[in-house]
RNA sequence: GCCCUCGUGGUGAAAUUGGUAGACACAAAGGACUUAAAAUCCUUGCCGCUUGCGGAGUGCCAGUUCGAGUCUGGCCGAGGGCACCA
């Protein structure tokens, strides 16, 4: 018997897919066609074990669609511009392009040894020119129809490096080189209107049936739509300001309010800009921290401005008015009225300040007064205390029907409100898309002539500057339109943007005059099944349906609004971290063990290791397995047999060594069964047909078929190893060495998808006429599930007693005799009255005896 | 604090619509084969007594049902998300 060569096989293989072709995409447009789409990789240098699940995933989805006839869409590309290409050519004096494009040869290489299916004829690579022009084109057709603009927002600023910090970069509120401590400072920056569709983004999730609930739950809180309205305050003998406007979304505790509380950015705060106390207040609230969870739980704050505002209602009823803490500007008008009886943050600032708690709103079933401690009621009830809103049913009738008294009293009106804030897409950095501006003397804005594009990235240029290097470039800065000497923007765009359209350019990657060519992204988008970490749920995504609403809008002829009609988010590959004695982390491959309990360093045998919980792989914890070392070692197909088999695509999986080794004895147990069959086929046998073969492939084609269908991955492994058992144990028997090779043709084509290599070289020794790329997905053979027999359960008082094998569709008469005549069932019968049988057909019968 | 998800053997996990709980694997223990080791194969969830059988059992407590891992309510625990969003 030879021993499998997974090295010479999957060279083989890989060879022969790339000298065929097998993988280029037909351009046949009549064909039905799946677009299958893993999110993009940023080149970091290597692939990690993350990325051989994610492409793994979308591997046997791709090739199973396939073989299903489908045209399959299967592209890869490089999401290659960003930060830690000028960080990292910063540090080692490098070019960031240079850089960028060895990392990913590098992970090209590592990826065509997975084998998977992809179409690299279609590769692109969001930093080169080629692919950025069409993005600055993007850019200026959203200028032009003024989903593009300019102001002046806040950035994280390091006065030392003159330069604008990630908020991942600012650490303990200091800059992560330089340490100094960071500044909120106002800068110019280009945004997107993203607002403007959010109606639009929030009414789409609801048709996006194949995406994960979770996603769509947490875009949905993200876009936040709020029903409410604005309502005017008078203020009482304040000549600059006469008004103060307010929004709300519980109108209907009007009556309950006993304070206003503004954000320190209100413009009321001029008054009190010469107020030293003041200025301590503001810098207090600056300093907290900005998570909603820290924030929640901090102490309300207050700064009283002595100043009364009037009850819409009743202009007898006069409440103070307060700067707070927890009321920002950028939402609603940065200004709320407090109802302290009916929100906690409200009754958390009353109590502290010593105000009115003022209940208004109180359960159906509650006689009197509503008592409220330290807790306000936020549920549903009966308004009372409230003149004539009294009795009407909170929220939803007494939200309405105050807003129409507001209205018809001119004292507010309705609202929606989004807490979807505009995408500022400026970044002060050198590596990423120029946009597409520049400005004459006067500063004016200038939209660069699209024949002018690309505005290429200078290269070469000296990184270790302070501030955004593109600043120095005078030279690459002016810029002559229409004769008037301009300077180019040096702001570049965030990377989001790269991959907001990115889907799109893979329909027809080598386009020269636009993004992509209509008729091909008519006919491949939307992508059919997206596939990527559960890291990219809000941003990436909402980014990318912003992008085909903003290019829908105001354009007849392009009619997508969704890029992804399916979305999976496959789990983490987690380990078990080390550290030794001193507290460093360790890799995996510095640890070693005798027991599996306890741990030590391999450099100094005696000094023992503290094993630490599993998470998910990263460098920083040194918890990583190189793939390229698993892939030399066991081969591309036993890792993604192992990566596939633990746990359920969508959960994290823990890496273990003794999964990949069983994987890898699965592959050798399956080649040794496969040179068993191939005798046996050889054997030429001529007996009877051997149905119990030809039941089993069937049961397992249903199976699998339906397991792939749901990405239950893990189960289909297990179908396989049952499949061994069963085909190892049925070898002994005299077979039809024809129905064999036909069965087993069959599991080999099923067993393409996860383990293409092994499968084709199977393939190919039982039939040299077989190959892969001409085999279709088998079909079940009905006649295989009718008149079958099956397993009846029987149970006595709902305990299971029994299970009989009948014929299918047995008649109850003939299962009650079938029973009294089973001595271990009569046992439980004897002498007691059957009170009620429940039969369901083929499965159960509940007998119910007293 | 708010929102979401999930709790099944020593471990990862299976269990189409409520209908045989623990498929399939990993680990451990015992056994077989072997001079021995490796490899391979077999057995083993828990409690009780004699093969066999009986009992309890899917985080906890109730409920619905002939029947609940699955449905409902409450509690406990773990994980994830969060931009003080009024």
């Amino acid at each position: 018997m030879n021993r499998y060569n997974f090295k010479t096989v999957e060279k083989k293989w890989q060879e022969y897919w790339s000298h065929n072709n097998t993988f280029i995409t037909s351009s046949d447009k009549t064909k039905r066609k799946f677009y299958c789409l893993e999110m993009f990789p940023y080149p970091s240098g290597k692939i990690h074990m993350g990325h051989v699940r994610n492409y793994t995933i979308g591997d046997v989805l791709a090739r199973y669609k396939k073989l299903n006839g489908y045209n399959v869409l299967h592209p890869m590309g490089w999401d290659s511009f960003g930060m830690p290409a000028e960080n990292a050519a910063r540090s080692n004096n490098l070019d960031p392009k240079k850089w960028t494009e060895k990392n990913i040869s590098v992970m090209k290489t590592q990826l065509q040894k997975l084998g998977l299916s992809i179409d690299w004829g279609r590769e692109i690579s969001t930093c080169t020119p080629e692919y950025y022009k069409h993005q600055q084109r993007f850019f200026l057709e959203l200028f032009d129809k003024k989903l593009v603009y300019r102001k002046e927002n806040y950035v994280n600023w390091d006065p030392v490096d003159q330069t604008v910090l990630a908020n991942e970069q600012v650490i303990d509120g200091k800059g992560w080189r330089s340490g100094a401590i960071v500044e909120r400072k106002k800068l110019n920056q280009w945004f997107f209107n993203i607002q403007k569709f959010s109606e639009e983004l929030l009414l789409g999730l609801e048709n996006l049936n194949d995406w994960p609930n979770k996603v769509k739950i947490m875009q949905k809180n993200w876009i936040g739509k709020s029903y409410g309205c604005e309502i005017d305050f008078e203020i009482e003998n304040c000549n600059e300001f006469e008004k103060i406007k307010i929004f709300t979304t519980r109108p209907d505790t009007l009556f309950g309010c006993s304070f206003l509380a503004l954000s320190v950015d209100h413009p009321l705060s001029k008054l009190f800009k010469d107020d030293s106390k003041f200025k301590d207040f503001k810098n207090q609230c600056n300093k907290m921290g900005t998570t909603e969870e820290a924030i929640a739980q901090a102490e309300k704050l207050g700064f009283n401005t002595n100043l009364f505002a009037k009850n819409p209602f009743d202009k007898n009823i006069k409440v103070p008015i307060f700067f707070a803490n927890f009321v920002l500007m950028d939402y609603g008008f940065g200004a709320i009225f407090g109802s302290a009886g009916h929100d906690q943050r409200d009754l958390d600032f009353a109590r502290k300040y010593n105000l009115d708690v003022i209940p208004v709103v109180k359960p159906i079933d509650h006689d009197g007064d509503l008592i409220i401690k330290d807790k306000a009621y936020t549920g549903p009830g009966i308004i009372y205390n409230s003149k004539f809103l009294n009795g009407l049913t909170a929220p939803d009738e007494s939200v309405l029907e105050t807003i129409k008294i507001l209205e018809n009293k001119k004292l507010g009106s309705k609202k929606i409100n989004f807490r979807l804030k505009d995408w500022g897409i400026s970044r002060q950095r050198y590596w990423g898309c120029p946009i597409p501006i520049a400005y004459d003397e006067n500063d004016n804005i200038v939209k660069i002539p699209e024949s002018m594009l690309p505005i290429k990235l200078p290269e070469n240029i000296n990184l270790n500057t302070k501030g955004n290097p593109l600043n120095h470039q005078e030279d690459w800065r002016k810029i002559k339109i229409d004769g008037k000497v301009c300077y180019l923007e040096t702001d570049t765009l965030d990377t989001f943007v790269d991959s907001s359209w990115y889907f799109l350019r893979f329909c027809s990657p080598k386009n020269k005059n636009y993004g992509f060519q209509i008729d091909d992204v008519n006919y491949w988008m939307p992508v059919d099944q997206y596939i990527g970490g559960v890291e990219h749920a809000i941003l990436h995504l909402l980014y990318s349906r912003f992008f085909m609403q903003a290019l829908n809008y105001k354009n007849s002829k392009f009619n997508i609004t969704e890029p992804f009609a399916g979305l999976f988010t496959q789990g983490m590959v987690c380990h078990e971290t080390y550290k030794d004695s001193n507290g460093n982390w360790l890799n995996p491959d510095e640890v070693f063990t005798d027991d599996g309990k306890k741990f030590f360093k391999k450099s100094k045998k005696n000094e023992s290791v503290e094993v630490g919980p599993s998470e998910s792989m990263s460098k920083s914890k040194k918890n990583t397995i190189d793939p390229e070392e698993i892939i030399q070692s066991y081969g591309a197909d036993a890792v993604r047999l192992f990566i596939m088999s633990d746990s359920p695509p969508e959960k994290d999986v823990q890496w273990s060594d003794e999964g990949m080794e069983s994987s890898y004895k699965f592959i050798l147990k399956l080649w040794g069964l496969h040179q068993k069959i191939i005798k046996k086929i050889n054997a030429n046998e001529k007996n009877n047909i051997n149905e119990n073969i030809n039941k089993f492939t069937n049961s397992l084609i249903k199976k699998i078929t339906n397991n792939i269908e749901n990405f239950r991955y893990n189960v289909i492994i297990a179908n396989f190893h049952e499949m061994y058992n069963f085909m190892s144990k049925e070898l002994d028997n005299s077979l039809n060495s024809t129905e064999l090779a036909n069965n087993y043709s069959k599991i080999l084509v099923m067993l393409n998808p996860f383990i293409p290599h092994f499968s084709s070289e199977c393939l190919d020794e039982l039939s040299k006429l077989k190959k892969m790329d001409n085999e279709i997905w088998p079909k079940i053979d009905e006649k295989y599930f009718e008149n079958e027999n099956i397993n009846l359960v029987i149970q006595i008082n709902g305990k299971k007693r029994d299970v009989i094998e009948i014929e299918k569709d047995t008649n109850e008469d003939t299962i009650m005799n079938i029973i009294k005549n089973n001595e271990k069932l009569r046992n439980h019968i004897m002498g007691k009255e059957i009170i009620k049988k429940i039969l369901v057909p083929n499965k159960i019968i509940n007998l119910i005896v007293k």
